[in-house]
DNA sequence: ACCTGAACACCGTTCAAGT
DNA sequence: ACCTGAACACCGTTCAAGT
């Protein structure tokens, strides 16, 4: 009582899975702009230097982050069907990194590929090339996918906070509506909240790469038989 | 001589644009990380606090480098076909933002669009419109293109460097080839180098897409007729 | 041998004191 | 009115001094 902490010998030992958990709690949080070392050594209620013992720099603490997250995909079973093993695979990932939104920003900076990365990546190309891909049609195909191997895509409509007034935001919506009438179109479309589906977006790209893969799969399948 | 500067009251009066275009060439050498207000000030032979006379902080001169990038794209002329219209504007986009390769990071976290950033979507999606489209399938095109329209795709493939000493580089690359096989053989694939041309790939992938719409394009053109 | 506080070399930005 | 140096509140990380 009076707040007095409990005596802090008794805290367990900290371990370099305690670290990176707490990093991406935090991250998820207050986001990882405000993550630092000393904000996480703060909540983890230890000296900064102290996550040193378990991370070399900052740099091996996102790396870490990331392999956390990544290892969160729920690795769907091996499926018979190509496409539906790797659209299944990838609608996983997607489910994991929409969790930690900081993620897709992390994985794009990172230049050391770790295992756990890789391994997704394995499974996809695998699974194009149990279909019957040629090593050069999976190596197109994998850059086809991109970062929606990971289940996003880089958000491409702005966010425009409106004006404070009412006047001034009739005013800005003109202008708009002058400059910019088929983005203003789009962005009005649907039931007039502007808000689009970010998951129905999703699939519709994805199953249009997916269709066009396919398609010329079989085309070079039949220009070999 | 001796190294004695000019009289800095000779330097001209420093504008806006200079700030910006200095701060890019600075980003282009040293790289983003590398360009603090400080550094560039320096660059510029002044007091760091005199750039907050152009820019009202960091944010918004970064905001500026990408329109000052975004504004070097050469808009191609209009064109009867939807397809070569938007195809040979992104090529151009890509044309730009090759030239200084911090760009794509920057334009992905930039959170309030400039009027130059949204010109060049209105461009696009106005082609798409003229071409038939209709706003939803627009919508969806350009969710699909992504940041494509811009002239990058996130790059997947890690670049691992090859340990140092001869037999541990044979080591990993025995590791590699049982864990990750699939995308080994990717790697090695063309012609032993382990590179791709990433321009054949772009473009490669920016086809299947387009092809996929034109594709659902004429198929809901045919449903409606 | 282990731990850690102070210190270093940076940031972006504020602000008051100078002309 | 304009300019600017010092200062503030942060960073990641080093390192030597403490136990």
């Amino acid at each position: 009582m009076y707040g007095v902490r409990v005596s802090s010998s008794k805290r367990p030992r900290l371990q370099r899975h305690d670290v990176v958990e707490a990093a991406v709690a935090l991250a998820d949080e207050v986001g990882i702009d405000a993550l630092s070392m000393r904000t996480l050594a703060q909540r983890l209620d230890v000296v900064p230097m102290a996550l040193y013992k378990h991370v070399a720099n900052k740099d091996e603490l996102l790396d870490a982050m990331v392999d956390h997250v990544v290892g969160e995909i729920e690795p769907a079973g091996p499926d018979e069907n190509w496409r539906h093993g790797i659209r299944s695979r990838i609608l996983s990932s997607r489910a994991a990194l929409l969790r930690h939104p900081w993620a897709p920003g992390l994985i794009e900076t990172r230049t050391q590929a770790s295992p756990v990365v890789l391994d997704h990546m394995e499974a996809i190309a695998a699974s194009f090339r149990a279909g019957g891909f040629s090593v050069d049609l999976t190596h197109r195909a994998m850059h086809a996918i991109g970062s929606r191997m990971w289940g996003f895509t880089q958000e491409v409509f702005p966010t425009q906070q409106p004006a404070q007034d009412e006047t001034a935001r009739d005013q800005q919506f003109g202008e708009w509506m002058k400059r910019y009438p088929r983005i203003v179109e789009m962005a009005t479309e649907i039931g007039g909240g502007g808000g689009c589906d970010a998951h129905e977006e999703f699939e519709f790209a994805l199953d249009l790469i997916l269709d066009g893969l396919e398609r010329i799969h079989r085309e070079s399948a039949r220009a070999d038989g």
